[in-house]
DNA sequence: CAGTATCCGATGCGATACTG
DNA sequence: CAGTATCGCATCGGATACTG
C-alpha cells in the first residue's frame, strides 16, 4: 500500500500510519498468539483473503514489523516478531484492557465470525487439564444461517489439540449445545459457562468427569479479571 | 460509517474497530492538545475536508470517544473527551514512545504539511519565556512548490500567541530562515536548533537577546527524552 | 503449503461550493 | 463559526480461480 501519510507532528500518528490499515494489528496479535505459518494467521483472522494477507505481511515486513524466515526443518515460511513488534506488546494490551473496561459488552461479543471463533476455541483448551486419553468434543452452534454449525476437538496427549469440521471417526465424549454469541461470551471473559448454563444458553452432555472439570481445561481469557469489565 | 468489524475474539481488535478510521486517532490527539472548536480541530490535523471531520466527529460521539457541548459563554461548540477517550491516552502515550524508538527518523519527519506544522509551531512557543512585549517572529520555509511559505507568530503579554499568513504591520523581531523538515525535526526531537544551526539548515537573525533564549521560549517535545530516540 | 493473478464493486475520502 | 451538499475518482479489499 501506498502509506497515506497524514503530515502531522506527532508520534502517535506516526504510528498509525504504520498500523492502522486494516487487519495490521489482528495479524500482528494472531502473530503473538503463536501463529506462525501463512495459513494458520489467516485462519486465525477469519476472513482475510490470501491474495490481502500476503499484501499486508509484505508491508508489515517493509515497515519492520514482521520478518519472513524460511524454515529449513519444515520446508515451511514462518513470520516472526521483529524486536518492533515486540516492544508493541505492552501498548496493545493496555489498550486490550482499555476495550475490555469500555466497549459495551454487546458490541465486543456481536458479529463474530465462527472460523475465527472455533479457532480460538481450539487454542483455549487446555490439553493437559483433560483426561490423559483422547478426548473428543462436539459443538454444535444453533444460530441460523451459519456457513457450518458443527465442528469437533480432539485432544490427545502429546500433541496439539485438532479441529475438525467434518464428522471424525470417533466416539464422543462430550456435546456442547450453544450459540455463538454464548461461547464468544465465555472467551472475551464476558460472561462464564457457569452463567451461559444457568440461563439456558449453554447445554454440556456427556462424560460427567469433563463436564465438572471444564474451568481447568477451558483456559480463563488473559482479560478476565479486569474490573469494571462488563458482562452480557 | 458503517463499521467494518472483524468479527474476532479479540479485544485489541475490539479496539481497533473504533480507533483505527482514518483522522479518529489524529482528531483525539489534537483535542488532547488542547483544541476543541471544530476549526481549530481542523487546522491541528492539518488536511481533512469539514465535510470528513463533520462525520469522524459524529461517529466518535455516537462511539463514546467525544462529546459535544454547547458553549453558552461564547455561542460556540466545543468538544470534550469523555472519561473513556481520557483512558485511552496512556495508551496512546505509549504508543508515541514506541514510535520515537522505533520508526525511523527520516521516516517520521518526511511529507510534513506545512499548515499543521506551523499550527504546531505556534503552540511551541512558550510567550512566558520571551520577552514582555510585543514580539513579532517571521518564519520562511525555503522549501520549492510550498502551498505558502512564510508565516508570522505575534506573542504578546497576557494574550495567544497569534499566527498570521500575511505580513503583519508590525516590525520583525526575528528572522528564522529554514526549511520544512528543519523545523519538523526539531518539533519531533529529532534534532535540535543548534544541531541544525550547526549542520547550516536553519538561520536565525534579528534580536540577540531572542536568538540566544530560543532554548528557553520554544517548547521541547514531550518526547525528548526517550531513550534510543534516531536523529536525522 | 504459500502464495499470484484478476476482476470488480463499494466507498472512503478529497475537492469544491454553499449556508445560517 | 460550524457545519451541509454534492461529485467523482481512486483504491481498498472481498471473491474467485489458479500455481509451483
Amino acid at each position: 500500500m501506498e502509506v497515506k501519510t497524514y503530515g502531522l507532528i506527532c508520534p502517535i500518528t506516526k504510528a498509525c500510519e504504520l498500523l492502522e490499515s486494516r487487519w495490521t494489528i489482528p495479524i500482528l496479535a494472531e502473530i503473538w498468539s503463536g501463529s506462525s505459518r501463512f495459513n494458520d494467521i489467516r485462519r486465525g483472522v477469519g476472513n482475510i483473503s490470501s491474495a490481502l494477507l500476503s499484501k499486508r505481511l509484505k508491508e508489515m515486513q517493509a515497515n519492520g514489523l514482521i520478518e519472513r524466515v524460511d524454515d529449513p526443518a519444515t520446508g515451511g515460511v514462518e513470520y516472526v516478531r521483529t524486536e518492533m513488534a515486540v516492544a508493541l506488546e505492552p501498548t496493545l494490551n493496555s489498550m486490550a484492557v482499555w476495550a475490555q473496561r469500555f466497549i459495551d459488552a454487546d458490541v465486543a461479543v456481536s458479529d463474530t465470525n465462527i472460523a475465527a471463533l472455533i479457532w480460538k476455541l481450539r487454542r483455549s483448551v487446555i490439553a493437559t487439564e483433560l483426561p490423559q486419553r483422547r478426548v473428543v468434543m462436539r459443538f454444535h452452534f444453533s444460530d441460523p444461517n451459519l456457513d457450518f454449525d458443527t465442528c469437533w476437538l480432539l485432544a490427545q496427549p502429546g500433541s496439539e489439540v485438532e479441529l475438525c469440521t467434518s464428522v471424525p471417526d470417533f466416539d464422543v465424549d462430550l456435546f456442547v449445545e450453544t450459540t455463538v454469541k454464548s461461547i464468544s461470551a465465555i472467551l472475551m471473559a464476558r460472561s462464564t459457562v457457569s452463567r451461559e448454563v444457568d440461563e439456558g444458553r449453554l447445554f454440556l452432555s456427556g462424560d460427567a468427569r469433563i463436564i465438572k472439570s471444564i474451568g481447568k481445561w477451558l483456559r480463563e481469557s488473559d482479560y478476565a479479571d479486569i474490573e469494571g469489565i462488563a458482562t452480557v
